[in-house]
DNA sequence: CGCTCAAAGTGCGTAACGTGCAACGTGCCT
DNA sequence: AGGCACGTTGCACGTTACGCACTTTGAGCG
């Protein structure tokens, strides 16, 4: 492995979080200054990084040209883009496409409700595995093995009253969720927020994303939110046929 | 300057594009195979590539979390977002957002139209600066001595019939624009679609960005489009004071 | 105005580390 | 079976990345 390229990835992470001075960065990498500038010197000439005018630096527009394409590469996306406005159509509601790409579950597409309550984009977030519709819907209709090794050291943080915490609950909630077809956020992640989603299936029979419904609940009740299930199933299976499924 | 890391920069630029096999990658960069898997192998370790079945390699789950926080980084996106979203209301059309970054004029937030005429994404590509309303926009409003560095030496390449592929008449259509306070791209990027654009200036006087109205010809003919020239025009003036500007 | 401090930028000697090569294993295709 | 492309490992060489010391720049402040 390259030493030298780590350390530019872990450069580029770091200014990602937030715009970032040179000695931050020497002193996160624990490199010498003039080894920092010479990283930043490079990810600048191609554009991966930007300079402002306090000698700082921020991701740049090669960062967010590559991110789209990559996004763009992910056939998932584009297979499931008409399913979820369809699904929005019919519901109303905001429509989240989450992926499984190496262990993690990323938010890679959205069609946005109709109702004008802005929520700011998720796209491109990872999905918490425990509390979130989109990872729920993904994570309950793996094998068990891959579900163990995905949780096995995961932390089930609180997010709100209604998060679950414990693990054996969470296997019991994601085994009922296996029998419906369909899994559950109930106010699980975000306060006054749920979601309810399903799994879509590629041609070998994995799993290897979901669609979620999104709604408030001052706006849906549970009861709305689950007469949501049907079309959103349908919808899924729609996009797993289309993946070679069945 | 780093070898090494120019090297794993242009890797990813190259994948970018379309996945890669080893054996391109490395004939690309001129290097022996193992040279290239072990950027490969760095880089997959971050999440910036990933592998696929065929021992391909495309881009990976941290290129596009990194190209959305790069895109969260720019303030001009967050503030315009509002102002787009009224227009949109207004006109009922496709509301692009495009900000200078580094001599290119990117795409980084589209509001869409109500209608359910899909064009695919463009967040995150390069808007072409002779024939594109949300560039024309903009280097219509820059000063002379940074329009001439931007178009010394672009190719004005013919995109439709109505591309305006001459240096001088484009130089015309720029100070005719200057004068009415937007730009137009007329089919001049792509048949049958057209736009109207005004220019958003941040806190110092610089233009940092445009909005753009596109619709295609069929649906809006010629005369509706310049109708929605006083409402855009509002709406970025809007956004330049929030930005500080007067 | 000139002091101070922090960070940017430069040049250089040292040795670490990235490089290419060779050899072997594997899976796929013809 | 044979050929091909890729993955992987180990090693010797020398390119190049590293840290240090020094200079320059610029902002803040009395």
């Amino acid at each position: 492995m390259s030493q030298t390229l780590d350390r530019a990835l872990q450069v580029l992470e770091f200014v990602g979080e937030r715009p970032r001075r040179i000695g931050d960065i020497a002193a996160r990498l624990d490199v010498h200054h003039s080894t920092a500038l010479r990283f930043l010197h490079t990810l600048r000439k191609h554009g991966f990084v930007q300079e402002l005018p306090d000698h700082s630096y921020r991701l740049g527009p090669t960062m967010f040209r590559l991110g789209y394409q990559a996004l763009e590469g992910i056939e998932l996306r584009s297979v499931a883009r008409p399913a979820m406005e369809r699904l929005r159509e019919l519901t109303g509601e905001t429509v989240h496409l989450g992926s499984l790409e190496d262990g993690s579950v990323l938010y890679v597409e959205k069609v946005e409700a109709n109702h004008p309550v802005r929520m700011h984009s998720r796209i491109g977030a990872v999905a918490r595995l425990h509390c979130t519709g989109v990872a729920k819907g993904i994570v309950a209709f793996l094998p068990q093995a891959d579900r163990d090794e995905l949780l096995d050291g995961y932390e089930l943080s609180r997010m709100t009253d209604h998060t679950i915490v414990d693990r054996a609950a969470l296997e019991d909630e994601l085994a009922l969720s296996r029998e419906r077809g369909y899994a559950l956020d109930a106010e699980e992640n975000e306060p006054g927020i749920h979601c309810i989603s399903a799994p879509v299936f590629s041609g070998e029979g994995r799993v290897v994303g979901a669609f979620s419904v999104t709604a408030p609940i001052s706006r849906v009740d549970r009861q709305t939110l689950l007469s949501f299930a049907p079309a959103l199933v349908e919808a899924t299976r729609d996009t797993s046929r289309q993946l070679g499924w069945q």
